[in-house]
DNA sequence: CCCGGAACCTGAAGGC
DNA sequence: TGCCTTCAGGTTCCGG
């Protein structure tokens, strides 16, 4: 699942590959994953455009554009984006952006994966929290967001409106080292367990950056290699084994329909 | 505004 | 062996 860190870790390694080239052409072969514009506004801007640089903002990607437009990609759960000249596996491919030089290749077996054209980066902030890994985001930040809050802290933490970029695997594993059982209500943290939480949540999405990402399920990174970062999670997808700490059965429950891994002991019940 | 659940999708895994 | 059910979760939409 590609969360901050994969996206981060995807858009590092393409811009070697991308800034710089010309788009020659667009194949769709999945035509519902552009949002807007039509198919043929679509591929009609984006032909010819030279890619100026690649960002990320939470957990879309995007290519900004001589035009001044940007092109924005969300890999939704199952997306990865690979530099091949002949893929040996076609099934998946649900686009190819062609630019002079590479082909880049949008894998997607579920198909919830998107794309569109913006005019500017401030549509996307219109509707995402602040970076978590940015200088605008500290405890006193946190404390604003989850205060007078009634909801599940796991449940506020994966709100891109609130902050951008955390997803299920590392809510886990930063609710798992701030010691917050997940269904504490957000207004009940203490102002030391909120500091806590800052600091675990900016942890652990550096040191997933510095292992290229976790790669549980679909995530590759552009040369189809795989993360590292799934070797060190303490309870993400470990249910039923013991944790590594004290030794109690990490559990999984649901919370909004996502499966929630926690330690029964480290993190106590509310 | 706030909260919770369904829908979008399809491969993989487990049950019988 | 094979059919069926369930599970996986990022985002948006909808109802209470």
């Amino acid at each position: 699942m590609p969360e901050l860190p994969e996206v981060e870790t995807i858009k590092n390694e393409l811009i070697p590959y991308v800034v710089g080239h010309r788009v020659t052409d667009v194949t769709l072969f999945w035509e519902k994953m552009v949002i807007r514009p039509s198919i043929a506004e679509f591929r009609a801007h984006l032909i010819g455009q030279e890619v100026s640089g690649v960002g990320r903002r939470g957990k879309y990607l995007f290519f900004n554009l001589s035009s001044g437009e940007i092109l924005v990609i969300h890999l939704r759960m199952t997306g990865s984006l690979l530099l091949e000249t002949a893929p040996s596996d076609n099934r998946f491919t649900r686009a190819i952006i062609h630019l002079d030089g590479v082909s880049l290749y949008f894998r997607d077996p579920r198909k919830f994966g998107i794309m569109l054209l913006a005019d500017s980066i401030n549509e996307l902030d219109d509707r995402l929290g602040p970076e978590p890994l940015g200088d605008d985001f500290n405890s006193a930040v946190l404390a604003q967001i989850l205060c007078s809050r009634s909801a599940p802290v796991k449940a506020l933490l994966l709100d891109q409106s609130l902050i951008a970029g955390i997803g299920n695997m590392y809510a886990d594993e930063a609710l798992f080292a701030a010691g917050i059982h997940p269904l504490r209500s957000g207004g009940s943290l203490s102002g030391d367990e909120t500091k806590r939480l800052c600091h675990s949540i900016r942890q652990v999405l550096q040191a997933a950056i510095g292992n290229k990402g976790a790669s549980v399920q679909n995530y590759f990174r552009p040369d189809g290699e795989t993360g590292t970062a799934h070797y060190e999670f303490k309870v993400a997808h470990r249910g039923g084994e013991p944790c590594f700490a004290c030794g109690t059965t990490i559990k999984r429950i649901p919370i909004r329909n996502r499966g929630s891994y926690f330690c029964p002991k480290c993190q106590p019940e509310p």
